[in-house]
DNA sequence: GCAATAGTGTCTGTCAGACAATATAGG
DNA sequence: CCTATATTGTCTGACAGACACTATTGC
């Protein structure tokens, strides 16, 4: 038996990582992608602002436990969550070897207030995320009162994050994730603009988004305003 | 300190998962997206066909699992690998707990020959991607001699790279992984061609592919036809 | 009627698909 | 010249951006 087959076959011989997932609590605040964030108690990076997170259970699906932390740390039952990465730096926490595989948890304006006005010791920080070619490249976490540096390599997360809803949002049906059961197009324009980060001619969107046959109209229209009120959508999960 | 925290603080006191990397070793063979197997020799499925994997060290980062992986069961020193997606099924192995990193290596014709050629116990099998809504759903991998059945959750592993290679050909510059340094338009268009499983337009692929800026002409032209030989380009990777 | 936004119609530029015409290598 | 494929030109239909116009609500 070659040293290569040992590794295969007797895994107990060997040192094992940690395993945790961390999540990516992003909805729109403000017109402003936001994301919710945990303060660290204990070093390292004591004092900063973290994702939430928690280690994978030995019998617990990858799913479940970033389902688990959701519930936990934010007080969330029910969110979008899907998996974006797997970070395994050497040495991307101190004290030990820790992969982590981050999730992406999707909440809408409403989940995202609740979740932090209920849960005490949760921060929103709004993400700029810059085009490729402006200046400045990285992309900014930040409150009104200024920058909010992350624990980790969080910030990475986070950032990958942004990228990837951007890159998805166009294509598939995650952008209604941000948005309440019932909702007007121009609801769903700004949650696109909000993560593209641009304006976008409205028009045309209305007419890609009814011509790819994943709204319904409820015949319903939004109350309190002072003008014209616009028709309530549904989206159908219907392709 | 709460439960919680504890958790937090003091992964020891938990088992921990093994972490394992595996690898869809995927190029083109023949007109048609194939992938690179090795035979398990021991249970559980002893006798099937497996991706070439292996545990991730305690002092090594996933990418690095990966390469050494490409290395020591391919024979392969350098390919393009990216990251696909972390499987983390309670059970997927039956003997104990691995959440298993999917890596996704490129190889163009020559290097996938090379590596099934030179390394032994290697199995070349073809990957057939139905398109959403055609008669049987499920992706298949087969030899000329019949279907290959796949060890563990391997076979979802070999179908979600294949998806994600046919969502990312088309606006990134993942397909030159799959071509020598020097090629025809009209061989970056079958690999196109074999990873969409769709024939495309002929001027409307080249047009769409000169004018994204990539692609250098050398001056050079392809050899040994007995028509008309197509100028050799170069990928460049200016944006 | 006024203000403000919802929702629609239409023009235009861009671009992919289709098809055909021209170019060029070996024989 | 013949064969087979490279390479280019052109027409056309689909569609996004731009802009303007009509509709509807509260006041």
């Amino acid at each position: 038996m070659t040293d290569d087959e040992a590794l295969d076959y007797d895994p107990n011989a060997y040192q094992r990582p940690s395993v945790a997932v961390d999540l990516v609590l992003l909805g729109i605040r403000g017109g402003e992608p936001a994301v919710l964030l945990v303060k660290r108690d204990a070093p390292p990076f004591a004092g900063r602002r973290a994702l939430p997170g928690g280690f994978v259970g030995i019998d617990e699906t990858l799913d479940a436990a970033a389902a688990r932390v959701l519930h936990d740390k934010a007080g969330i039952a029910n969110a979008h969550l899907e998996q974006l990465y797997t970070f395994g730096a050497v040495a991307r926490d101190p004290r030990m070897r820790i992969i982590s595989v981050a999730y992406l948890a999707l909440l809408d304006e409403a989940a995202f207030a609740a979740a932090l006005e209920d849960t005490p010791g949760l921060l929103a920080a709004t993400i700029t995320v810059p085009w490729p070619g402006e200046t400045g490249g990285a992309v900014e976490i930040a409150t009104p009162k200024g920058a909010v540096p992350l624990a980790f390599d969080h910030a990475d997360i986070v950032a990958l994050a942004m990228l990837r809803l951007r890159g998805k949002l166009d294509y598939s049906d995650v952008g209604f994730a941000l948005l309440p059961e019932r909702f007007t197009l121009r609801q769903l324009q700004d949650v696109h603009e909000a993560i593209l980060g641009v304006a976008l001619n409205k028009p045309a969107f209305r007419r890609r988004m009814l011509d790819r046959g994943w709204l319904a109209p409820t015949g319903e229209r939004e109350g309190g305003t002072s003008f014209r009120p616009a028709e309530l959508y549904r989206f159908t999960r219907s392709s």
